[in-house]
DNA sequence: GTAGCAAAACGAACTAGTTCGTTTGGTAGA
DNA sequence: TCTACCAAACGAACTAGTTCGTTTTGCTAC
């Protein structure tokens, strides 16, 4: 996971493992409870670091729950590109295993719209640019004929989002399991949602 | 909004208007802010009442909150199975003029799937009964025809659900999007919702 | 009508615990 | 010495939940 560049000639300067290590414990507990619940002495206790290191880097909770923010959705958008060329289904199966593999990106996305409006600002950049980003794949397959054009580009790409992460936000799944689903109810819930994914593309209906 | 009892004989004691009033505002505050950002004082304070009283009626934050939950649950279910003879496309924009017109209702989802398994213990068997039902609902229309009988119907449940929510949980809409869409952007979507559902459940294919 | 009563409600203060953010004193390495 | 760091403590504000004396309200009986 660590990139040293100090193995290399460069006099780059170590990018300040104590810092990167409070992020890394407010990204789990900013997932895990939100800005509201999150608890600074947990996030400086897990990182094995200080408070007074937590406030030299960071001035706010507010301002340490955006940069856990923003971290996520760039790694989170790096991974959703990973999968770009692929067709859309292919595409929609690949971003539910991750989904799967990784639930705090969109538990994050989730905290972020329900508590966000008040005190954080998120990089509305960044997320409009990934956004353009997408919007630019959906419409080259559409060129290319494997999806119907006449979706509109912006509405397919939150329908196959909505598809994707169904099973974290329907009601019953969400609430009710507490068990949650084996490898084969994963499976099959994946070839749902490639299969949904492909009727609503497939052109000519 | 008070259906006035004492007019008639009945010796129906006035169900304790200030207890309703608690819950309403419990719920506005609930929804808007979660559990562990809502404010008792505050909720007290918009019901016009004393935090005695609040007391008096719930033990805990955690049990209003329990109890706007499940109220909520159950109005919500209520207005999904008002539209379960529809067609499932059909049901599917109605489920989404719901969502618009009443977004409190899938906020409320959201904040009890993403601090409920720590603290509350949401209504299971509530749950799970609207659940089943919501599936013999899906059942009876692949019997009748008008929905592809190949779909596991738990499936296809969660994906109607998921598409109808979509641009509550998409990262640019949700996150970006500070300007609200308006209503002909809302009936476009809307439409979308109700096509991608008809290309799902089509027959054949 | 009014006296009396009990439940419901108010409101303001209070307790006890929590939490953010700051500060302080001290250690270890460059 | 300077910088990064830690452990501990601290202050101030906030918050859930309690207590208590007072007031209102609905009801019953006289």
């Amino acid at each position: 996971m660590n990139t040293d560049e100090s193995t290399s000639g460069l006099p780059s300067k170590e990018p300040e493992p104590t810092r990167q290590r409070i992020l890394e414990a407010a990204r789990v507990e900013f997932a895990a409870h939100g800005l509201a619940g999150a608890r600074i002495d947990r996030i400086a206790r897990n990182a094995s670091a200080s408070k007074e290191r937590l406030y030299a880097y960071y001035r706010h909770k507010a301002e340490l729950f955006s940069a856990v923010l923003e971290l996520n959705l760039i790694e989170f958008a790096s991974a959703v590109q990973q999968n770009a060329g692929e067709s859309l289904p292919e595409f929609a199966g690949a971003l539910y295993d991750h989904a799967v593999a990784h639930p705090e990106y969109l538990r994050m996305i989730d905290w972020a719209n329900l508590e966000g409006q008040e005190v954080i600002n998120p990089p509305v950049n960044l997320i409009n640019e990934f956004h353009a980003e997408r919007l630019r794949g959906v419409i080259a397959l559409q060129a290319a004929g494997s999806v119907d054009p006449s979706w509109d580009p912006d509405h397919l790409n939150a329908l196959v989002f909505g598809i994707v992460s169904c099973w974290i936000h329907e009601p019953a799944s969400a609430l009710a399991a507490g068990r949650k689903p084996d490898a084969d109810a994963l499976a099959a819930r994946r070839a749902s949602v490639v299969r949904a994914v492909e009727r609503l593309v497939a052109p000519g209906a």
